[in-house]
DNA sequence: AAATTTCGTTACGATCTGTCACATAACCTC
DNA sequence: GAGGTTATGTGACAGATCGTAACGAAATTT
């Protein structure tokens, strides 16, 4: 019974990272719209038949290629020092979605309704539980306020990061991780 | 010398009146990506050259119909309160950006290079320097402090508003545009 | 009346899709 | 080994959509 996975000629693991590879350039290349299966296809040396026997679409290929186990990608701390553990958080959700394959294939890629799922289970949700764990404490702590709206906290900077990572932005200044995570704490009023 | 342009029959307002309904229908429908030329040509009862003769291609054809004239759409106000100010902003941002024909079709519709450039130009930069106008004044009155980053609140409002908008999102609790302005204005620290 | 432009129709080559059949190669079980 | 099973590359196929071109008919200006 268990082994009736054994038989057969396995899947070429050469293979498999010639397609990843392929995909990867291709996406930094030209972007997620102008992907093609033929173009990875012909890029990785192999046929097409042998993409779709993997995935059924392109857009299952490039969300397992790209985001399929990227969950210690975001992440936030969990010391004492609650503004470290923020800025760490928006930090890595900033170099995450800075990365130009995920940049470029993030918005075309939610387009695409058999990857929403996959997104939100296994990227926002995980993320979000964690933040919003860390954040209570820090109201358990006595260092936010009880009346913060955590969730909308979460949402500011999520909105944020891909914002500037997905928007192509005209030249300017680009806020610091620090001066975000200085706003999103300290507010700006000058009397709370 | 004027008068070169008056020959010839004159284009059917219908027929652009039904391109544009068909469109907006179609993109609300099914989504920018499955949107075609063919589908609309065949949705407003016209011929596809009918469509090329008017936009080179899909993504100037969507933007010319939703982005093209809409710089009201998103204003803040100018009055002496500036909780108020800013609280419009953000709500005229979320209403904007919430329209089923704008959420589904604004990120395809920025991975086309050709229409990049108007999004910036002729939406995102007239309401950034009204905003950041207004924030500068903010400061100028007192109310905000001389060292908050106006440019990232813009960017934290703008991109939650995108992100909450375009973003499919799970089930659960939307943050109010009020919670939204209390977080950015008032931070989140008990002791700043 | 003549010139000009629009519009609908039809047709065309091109690209990409998703699937299929085939021959060959690689692996497992017996 | 031998036989069964699965992967791979190649080639082919129908279908959708693209962007363009040609045509005749309609509408409007000069």
């Amino acid at each position: 019974m268990t082994s009736a996975r054994n038989a057969g000629r396995p899947r070429d693991p050469a293979v498999r990272e010639a397609i990843e590879n392929a995909c990867r350039e291709l996406i930094a290349d030209v972007g997620y719209a102008a992907l093609t299966i033929e173009g990875v296809a012909e890029r990785a040396g192999v046929g097409r038949p042998t993409i779709y026997r993997r995935w059924p679409s392109k857009g299952h290929m490039v969300w397992d290629v790209l985001f399929s186990t990227p969950a210690d990608a975001t992440v936030i701390g969990d010391t004492n020092d609650l503004r470290a553990d923020v800025e760490l958080w928006i930090r890595t959700t900033f170099d995450f979605f800075g990365r130009p394959e995920v940049s470029r294939s993030f918005p075309g890629l939610l387009a695409e309704p058999a990857v929403e799922d996959g997104w939100h289970v296994h990227l926002r949700e995980p993320v979000r539980k964690a933040v919003l764990a860390r954040l209570q404490r820090g109201v358990a702590d006595g260092d936010l306020r009880p009346d913060a709206d955590l969730q909308a906290m979460f949402d500011l900077v999520t909105g944020f990061v891909i914002y500037r990572a997905t928007v192509p932005q005209p030249a300017g200044r680009v806020p610091t991780v620090r001066a975000v995570t200085d706003q999103l704490l300290r507010g700006a009023l000058t009397r709370p």
